[in-house]
DNA sequence: TAGGCCATCTGGTCCT
DNA sequence: AGGACCAGATGGCCTA
């Protein structure tokens, strides 16, 4: 990803920059000498205090400079590994998003806003979808259920974006594919009654919706 | 050079 | 008590 960076102690990194294990050794300039670690009353707490549960009985335990550091380390290393699983899952969703965006990758924000309005478009097209397997479902005599048709199995066949087969592919012999778009269609041994067309219709939408996608029937 | 993006540190809050 | 989560701050890198 354009911009990413594995870290700024990487090999991008310059010179005097504050790197992890730099950083740390400030901590005793940045920190007080103790610190309270119980949440009520410290020193760093509000000024009301805590309420219920948080409120500790117990006197503050005191820690050494080392174990602050210590502390301390180990706090930020969970928030380092925290924000780079969240690196992690970020681009598991850009790796799906691949088909949308842009070559050069795309932010954080960005694959968000895309993811969302990804999912919008699925849901809209999943909502056309059953409309035509409603009318297709209608058209054939099925009492109702889209599901049935994709259930049935047998023909057609789609083997790749936009083609569609009428046998199993494994019986096709060499036999080429009809190709959505291209006008074959028409001349396509298929019959051209309602039902025939309304299922070239879906098929053509999900082929047009989903070019990425294998569809299985 | 300004603005966007990113990694990291940090303190506070809440949960288990 | 320890861990997770969050937001603010800081500073480096990149690009228009």
């Amino acid at each position: 990803i354009p911009g990413r960076r594995s870290g700024v102690c990487g090999p991008r990194a310059v010179p005097g920059f504050r790197c992890k294990e730099q950083g740390e050794g400030s901590l005793q300039e940045l920190m007080p000498r103790m610190v309270w670690v119980t949440g009520a009353g410290g020193p760093s707490s509000n000024a009301g205090g805590l309420q219920g549960p948080y409120r500790s009985s117990k006197p503050p335990r005191e820690l050494s400079v080392e174990e602050q550091q210590e502390l301390r380390r180990k706090i930020n290393s969970r928030e380092r590994k925290r924000m780079q699983d969240l690196n992690v899952a970020m681009d598991a969703l850009r790796e799906v998003m691949v088909p949308y965006s842009s070559p050069t990758g795309v932010s954080g924000i960005s694959t968000l806003v895309l993811a969302r309005n990804n999912i919008l478009l699925l849901g809209s097209s999943l909502q056309e979808m059953r409309r035509l397997l409603g009318e297709v479902s209608i058209g054939m005599g099925v009492s109702g259920t889209v599901p049935r048709l994709l259930l049935t199995g047998g023909w057609p066949f789609l083997t790749g974006p936009g083609q569609l087969l009428f046998s199993p592919p494994e019986q096709q012999m060499g036999a080429e594919p009809l190709a959505w778009g291209s006008g074959s269609m028409s001349e396509s041994p298929v019959c051209q009654c309602g039902v025939s067309k309304l299922l070239q219709h879906l098929l053509h939408f999900v082929s047009c919706q989903f070019p990425h996608i294998l569809i299985h029937f």
